[in-house]
DNA sequence: TATGAATGAGTCTTCATTCAT
DNA sequence: GATGAATGAAGACTCATTCAT
């Protein structure tokens, strides 16, 4: 007996297909946009038959939604771990800013991250009904940010984060380790507290 | 010089019905992106024939580089413009920084302009062939900040600019006036000038 | 007896199940067409779950022709209450017509029946195996007609009728009561009685 | 050289390739209706690709207009070439009315015919947008009838005839030929002239 | 040179029916 | 008995590209 019981997977775990169809729909927006997506490749990336795809989203909008959701979701996870590793108990803050842009360069040299980055935020300018994800992942990664620093700064600073990041994608190389930690420390000098 | 030229609009110009037909593409590529980037809908926007399209261009790929081309030196003409507008010579750093993001946030404020920004670089992120445009227009911003201060503040700028564009397009007013002027004179405020 | 009888409508009650999939079957034929039928509408419409549909009944065509009966059986009890309204003793033969003409203009007034009338002719067209319920509704039509007149003529009648009703479907209004009760009155003028 | 000139039929014969799809589409129509239609019947019963029935009507929708407009008009001829068979000067009213009546029963017993008529008759009744093609039939059988009789007599005849169509359809056999002129004579009685 | 005809591949979507539970 | 999952065929429609003229 498996963890799961005596329904592992295949025809009947209603749940789990559709969790792969989400994740091979998800994994074409981030390798090749929205589009890229169709129901084919759908349901040839996920290994299911072409008429799953249909049957647990009633439209493609519906799933590529759903598909952005879950790399909403997947992007706000990483920057949560990120931060964790940064101590947020400022002792002496230029400390604390330096930890922390190293973990934003550990987080933009992902490469990964970025492109679920771009895609969430390239759909979302495309179809205002998906604006909400990216807007959410933007008020996650800010309300993160704000454990170092004020609300005006920590809007900044992810802003500058997001220009980063597409630079990120236009070169084979992230943005330069100094360089961020340099400007963070510029926009966080603002900070009144 | 006859005032016509040799060339008339209409039947027998082939230069303008070639730069009609990059004009319609950009536009839907704006409008839409790429997907909606088709023959068809060139040619019905440009009004030329259908044929056309595929006579001045090899394929719909070599049509969809020209007009971000072109949509890239439109976007570099303007910010040209822009800054034309604001004094280059700093008498009292302060005040010209001030002025410079008021251009920026002007500049921010078109909508049509910060969706023709949008457009290249999800295309260039997508297809590395089209990067060098992307980069292009990136550099030819960084170099008309340098105007006002080093390489370096210039690039972190123009990066947050790109961040702040992409937060134009998911809201529907762009990124607040005085936001911007602040975040800009934090990073300048590291310019060693 | 208990008034609820021993099934109560929901969970186990077979026969209304069955009713209500046909009434939800009849409906769609009735607004849509034929075209407009599939188990997954009228699973909708009925209110049950989508294996009812097929549970109850071996295939679409099956359910369709149940509808088509259920249609024909309330056309016959519509044109029956229509006519029980109309005095059956002929003292003036010309009274009777007129009052039998006011009530047929009636009938083709009520934008429902005429709806349903078409939907079953339409069918039976087109499904030889439907004939026999389009021909029943209208010897029904002609037995009712026969309290007025003889058989030859009420055949003409009823078949008069249904060109009007085609007519009263074409346009938003029904035929002209005048001009139809003129046309009846024509018609049974050749009544040899 | 033939009649046609070079190009006879195959490629690049534009207009004769939109008739024989056209051509198709009413054959369809006329054999199993609106539901049977779809462009993948339509090209092979012209005998084209598939693509060619996209390529010539935007729509199915629009195809089907002009299925039924081609329908209407070879409706509208037939009923005109009976009609020239019949002498319009009435030397004796009665024998007018006879050989009208043996016209029309003579178009009635041509199935193709009658199927036709139906076809028009459902596609209008379904669609709103189809039905002054419909009723421009009705009219122009109407006009014709108006060489023997009044307006409203006309009318009453045309749509006596519809209801006849549809019961030959419902039966093997079109109306008996002496009912149909016993119940033209009765409604035409009735002209006032 | 210029263009409209041509078409097969591929798009999303709907669906009847089967079947395991 | 009852039902939701399942799926391949078929639906309308779009289109890049080729090609004859």
């Amino acid at each position: 007996m498996d963890e799961h019981g005596s329904r592992r997977k295949g025809r009947h775990d209603p749940e789990g297909r559709r969790r792969a169809i989400v994740a091979a729909a998800a994994g074409i927006l981030v390798d090749g946009g929205s589009g890229e997506l169709s129901h084919r490749r759908v349901a040839e990336r996920a290994g299911v038959p072409l008429g799953a795809t249909t049957y647990y989203f009633a439209s493609l909008a519906e799933l590529e939604e759903a598909a952005l959701a879950e790399l909403a979701a997947k992007l706000e996870a990483d920057i949560a771990e990120m931060a964790r590793l940064v101590p947020a108990e400022p002792g002496d803050p230029g400390a604390v800013t330096a930890e922390l842009a190293a973990g934003l360069h550990a987080y933009l040299s992902d490469r990964d991250k970025v492109r679920a980055d771009c895609a969430l935020y390239t759909a979302a300018t495309r179809r205002p009904a998906l604006r909400p994800l990216a807007l959410g992942w933007f008020e996650a990664f800010t309300r993160i940010l704000r454990r170092y620093t004020d609300e005006r700064t920590a809007q900044a600073i992810a802003m500058f984060c997001d220009g980063a990041g597409v630079h990120a994608m236009l070169h084979d190389e992230p943005v330069d380790a100094a360089f961020l930690a340099d400007m963070i420390t510029r926009l966080a000098a603002g900070n009144p507290r």
